[in-house]
DNA sequence: GTTTAAAATGTAATCGTTTACTTCAAACGG
DNA sequence: CCGTTTGAAGTAAACGATTACATTTTAAAC
């Protein structure tokens, strides 16, 4: 292997000047330049990150935390993350946690030994004490999901209002009787979300159907399916429905293709987050798009500005209302 | 920040015996090893993996190239190279490259400067010259995609076999006119996969129409909608419809929902991945199932095989045809 | 109570860079 | 012509670990 060594050496300069040729060049004198240049690239040299980093104790290198990698909510937060990272010199570690604390605790060892720089957390399955005491010596932002009490920065969207929006338009096309199918409530944007169903209801004086409520364990699309099949079971039918995902909303329309009903016809449809396939479905999905590839963006230059040492604040983005066929 | 010196000074030992405690305890005595341990512990200590890797030269990092985090089909084969590169201490390094030359460089400077020591290409864009002379110098294995002509490793299944087992089934329940939607033929699978599928038409005696066949230029859903749509305006129509990719094959499948017709009665469509939405269309999706997980976990270990300098054969894995709703 | 082998620990070189500090020579001003 | 400044290059000390080798301690053997 090529080292800086060799390369001066062959160069006949010092260690130091090839370092100067590659990192401050302006410095040397245009003969030795060219000189160390040539040599450079006649030996393909490349200097070792490892050596670099150890040096300056930087690894240029940031940890993006996720539950899944395929839920298909966090590939346009994480190309966000990515081309913003990558043009300030930063890589991307993606962390797959499967919601799972030892997999978790893994990943904060690479901070803490300094593989990486800095984490961002999308994961809202994880343990915020551990991921608070993180935060205290390492650089840490939240993304999507965060923490209502603590003091990590975070970048959002207001989701009691997104879901507000959301009802209320369902509201103002003629529906009265309207459904939900929400996560679980130990999740931050489950019950702002609810809060902004309610709302909504509220305050066009309609009643809430606790039989129209359904909380899913998890956010796979059998469960929208689930919570589909048991609504149409019911004697009095919601006539739409606000799911808390596209996921479960495509879950639920499915179950109702199958059942012979018609959306919107029969039973109008609402999802979040407007993933790429709420556009494949039929009929195509009305949701809530967050401008997740800008969540990304702020998230990754937000925590590289912690890591440069800025004070930075927390950041609430817009939410969009999609309207499409399934409404 | 806490250091092996520190830990050392505190502890009233050498860094020597504090590198044994943490990378070979079972040298030192247990009373040292118990207060060694105790002090790592009292003051938080982590070894630094920069300063560990710097003088092992291992950064126990693996590149794993694609050139779509959006595209559903890498997300298990992602999965299973994880999980089989963190039980043998790897971390995964995902590296989306677009289809961008400049940016697939990027990550190869990244195996070069040694802050990864192999890289697993799925990308079937790669500029095939510049990966036949990286893997001269550095571990690489293919995976899925791979370079006939080269002579680096890859795991990948039996794309023409597989296409023809789709045709084959196709014919057998009954279909005579069956129609091809296909991805660009510059890629390996692609030419493969017509193979397979001129092949079952030819063992059947039947004839293959040339307007029937469509090449597309991405895996992009409207490129399955389009194919479809042109298809549908066709005076005489096939009765079924081979995708290359379920991408292409929910788009197909949504332009025959669209036009009223019905799947599978009027048309039959088959894809191709069995990613995870193929199960969340109506009707379901009949397809072939690559073994994506298997993939990846085989692509990893073969990878860090590699690295430590074993010979690798390449693997072809098994694909299995799922039946479901769309034949 | 020596001698000797084995076990435990320490010393210091090393990995490949960067960079503060030093040195040297040329340029300049009076 | 000498002292001072400036620019260019070199020297060597870090960075934080691991590890071959040297040394000390311990225990066993006689």
């Amino acid at each position: 292997m090529t080292t800086i060594q060799i390369v001066a050496k062959k160069a006949g300069v010092s260690v130091a000047t090839v370092s100067r040729v590659i990192n401050n060049p302006n410095i040397v004198k245009e003969g030795t330049r060219l000189k160390v240049q040539q040599i450079i690239n006649e030996l393909n040299y490349e200097p070792s990150v490892l050596g670099r980093n150890l040096r300056t104790s930087k690894s240029k290198l940031l940890l993006a935390l996720i539950p899944s990698i395929s839920n298909p909510f966090y590939i346009e937060i994480i190309r966000g993350i990515e081309n913003a990272a990558i043009e300030q010199g930063y890589n991307i570690l993606l962390c797959e946690t499967g919601s799972d604390p030892s997999r978790a605790s893994i990943y904060f060892n690479l901070l803490k030994s300094q593989l990486a720089e800095g984490i961002i957390s999308m994961d809202p399955t994880i343990d915020r004490a551990k991921l608070l005491e993180l935060a205290d010596k390492y650089p840490v932002v939240q993304c999507s999901e965060y923490d209502e009490d603590g003091h990590i920065s975070y970048v959002s969207i207001n989701n009691e209002l997104a879901a507000y929006h959301a009802v209320r338009y369902l509201i103002k096309i003629g529906h009265k009787k309207i459904g939900l199918i929400n996560s679980h409530n130990k999740f931050l944007y489950a019950r702002e979300r609810r809060q902004g169903f309610e709302k909504a209801l509220h305050e066009s004086g309609l009643a809430i159907n606790p039989e129209w409520i359904f909380n899913t364990d998890d956010l796979g699309f059998e469960h929208g399916q689930r919570a589909m099949r048991q609504l149409l079971a019911l004697p009095e039918k919601p006539t739409a429905v606000f799911a808390v995902s596209d996921i479960l909303a495509i879950g639920a329309l499915k179950e109702i293709n199958m059942s012979g009903l018609h959306v919107p016809n029969d039973i109008a449809i609402i999802g979040f987050d407007k993933i790429s396939f709420s556009n494949m479905t039929h009929p195509t999905l009305t949701t809530i798009s967050q401008p997740r590839y800008d969540m990304g963006v702020t998230s990754a230059k937000m925590l590289i500005n912690k890591i440069k040492g800025n004070q930075v604040d927390s950041i609430v983005l817009d939410h969009e209302l999609i309207i499409r066929d399934s409404t």
